[in-house]
DNA sequence: CTTGATTCCGAAAGCGCTTTCGGAATAGCG
DNA sequence: CGCTATTCCGAAAGCGCTTTCGGAATCAAG
């Protein structure tokens, strides 16, 4: 079975690759005769371009890398792998490929990038979960590499995102503890070198505020994006001498653990203690008790950014993509008024 | 800022663009001297190897590609997400790409795997949760693509794969109920066109023979691998004239769904109705109650597949790569003596 | 000083495709 | 019927790299 390439069609044709080539690309100087012809023999030997070369010649490269945030085991995260789908489908639908890449430490996250601008490896980069300051996306502007950002920087003018509107979510969050009747709203943070960290933060505090509570950073706890994590924080909060009645998590994950911390002083989550998350992963569904949370509309995220940074690949310009979508409040069993 | 490719080397150097490249590659024939001459420009000049064009040139594609599992949202199930990991830190300590691939269609799985392999577009696959018998696996043997699987096919002698024993794991699951004293266990699997679910089912069978228990057709259903297909068999069961004191489930998604069925019966996971998993995601601790599983070791199964399939791209033979390794009973709330 | 063996580098072909250019064959027109 | 305009295809260069081959220069040996 001899690889079919443009040659053995051509040779099996009577023509030369040129003339093949032409007509599998559609070109208006071939006639329509012999453009069939060429199709159907191509169908045949089911002939496929070797997508090396073409992408050699051409100078275009059909794929899109995705970088897995560093330092985590961010692809265990739900996010990621809907985002992955997502990315895919959108990809795939135009024949592209995606790459996935990992970086083991946070140093080598820069490295990754510059390599794979200057490699000309990939046409497109999306990057998940940006630091307030991000190295990478200077690099990126700077090789003139098309990207998308799922989450944003400090300062995210001038490059296309994705993201959701993780402020306003939380001042939502903290106004509905609020009418519930909660006073002592706890916050269980992630490390503010995340800019999603910092805003989510924010929009606590400005819910506190709005909601005239007061705003003390004893109620406020830092720690690791894991249900572990958010367990030893809850913990250390509850033991503390002005126990908050109702907690609000960066992430679902550190609310599982606060439930598991809640439980495990023999006190109950919703009733006692009330917990709320952020993300709206599936799995809130089935935690003790199920998880009330702000959910993301994350369900076509991937797609929409896949979209989006192939309009940019196209041309467009990147400032004309950028999203902000809202999360709303998914009511589980966590939350409740407060104990009188 | 031109593009530094060998040619702008060799001019920079005063050389030719094939010394320069049998330099780099560290060739024989090229002395000491100007060896270093040239790294020492390749350095200073940040050149990295146009990728695309080496490997037209070598005929050596450095990318492996992984396909998920079409018709089901599997990404987002834990294992994937877990594989791709250990995939990618197994592919990238050697320079390798990782690509994903998504089929939307079953159709469209042997589809793309037959366009991968003629195109050369990768030089090895891996494959997870491959049917009874797999259109897939000949297709990639046809063709001569290094691959390993995820998981076996019925007949599974003469290619790489990398499974789990859930076939004695089922056996040892109903032997651990059956210490417990159950008599009546039902068994919620998944439809047997993936062999995965046969083998559980295969185990479930030998450990109600082996402890004397009656295999009944009854007790079984069948069921999707999501949530909520786990909930509404387990409903179904619970209300059959035999109840079962304690169901296995095949997978954890649908023993998590169990829990619900089971607890908006008013029933008592655990002490009312034993529920047993299989997978040991790590959500499991979180249900209620926390669910017994019988744990897959998959902490690194993906770089280990990733490494078997790498050797096997070298040169090793497929068949001397087939690991089977031992899922483990890790007991948590959700199993316990049935009702007297 | 000649010969043969080394050492080292340049020349050139080739990987499979795209794309520009030019030219033969055909068509259209007066 | 002669001339220009079209239609269609072939020739050839080039994308950036690898790799084989041959030859000039250096070396050791006779």
């Amino acid at each position: 079975m001899a690889k079919v390439s443009l040659k053995f069609l051509a040779q099996e044709l009577g023509l030369t690759q040129s003339t093949v080539s032409r007509a599998l690309n559609n070109y208006s100087d071939i006639s329509e005769a012999t453009r069939q012809r060429v199709k159907q023999a191509a169908e045949k030997h089911n002939y496929n371009a070797n997508h090396l070369a073409r992408r050699l010649a051409t100078g275009l490269v059909e794929s899109v890398a995705y970088l897995m945030p560093a330092n985590t085991h961010a692809i265990s995260e739900p996010f990621v792998s809907q985002l992955l789908e997502g990315l895919g489908q959108s990809l795939s639908a135009r024949g592209w490929d995606l790459l996935v890449m990992q970086a083991t430490s946070a140093d080598e996250e820069s490295d990754m990038i510059a390599k794979l601008s200057i490699s000309g490896k990939v046409s497109g980069v999306v990057l998940s979960r940006p630091y307030k300051q991000d190295s990478r996306i200077e690099l990126l502007q700077k090789y003139k590499v098309p990207f998308i950002v799922h989450g944003r920087t400090l300062d995210h003018e001038n490059y296309a995102w994705y993201d959701v509107d993780s402020e306003s979510a939380f001042a939502d969050a903290v106004a509905h503890l609020a009418s519930l009747g909660h006073q002592r709203i706890g916050f269980i943070g992630a490390p503010t070198y995340y800019q999603f960290a910092q805003m989510r933060l924010d929009g606590y505090r400005m819910g506190m505020m709005a909601n005239g509570l007061s705003y003390d950073e004893q109620t406020i706890e830092v720690a690791e994006l894991s249900d572990e994590a958010g367990e030893r924080a809850a913990t250390t909060m509850l033991k503390s001498a002005q126990a908050p009645t109702a907690i609000l998590c960066a992430t679902d994950n550190q609310a599982i653990g606060a439930l598991a911390a809640i439980r495990s002083m023999g006190l109950v989550p919703g009733s006692d203690v009330s917990v709320i998350g952020y993300d709206g992963i599936a799995f809130g569904k089935h935690t003790n008790p199920p998880l009330t949370t702000m959910a993301q509309p994350l369900a076509h995220s991937g797609r929409q950014m896949g979209d989006m940074l192939l309009a940019i690949i196209d041309g467009g310009n990147p400032v004309d993509y950028q999203e902000l979508r809202q999360a709303k409040l998914l009511r589980r069993m966590s939350d409740g008024p407060p104990r009188p």
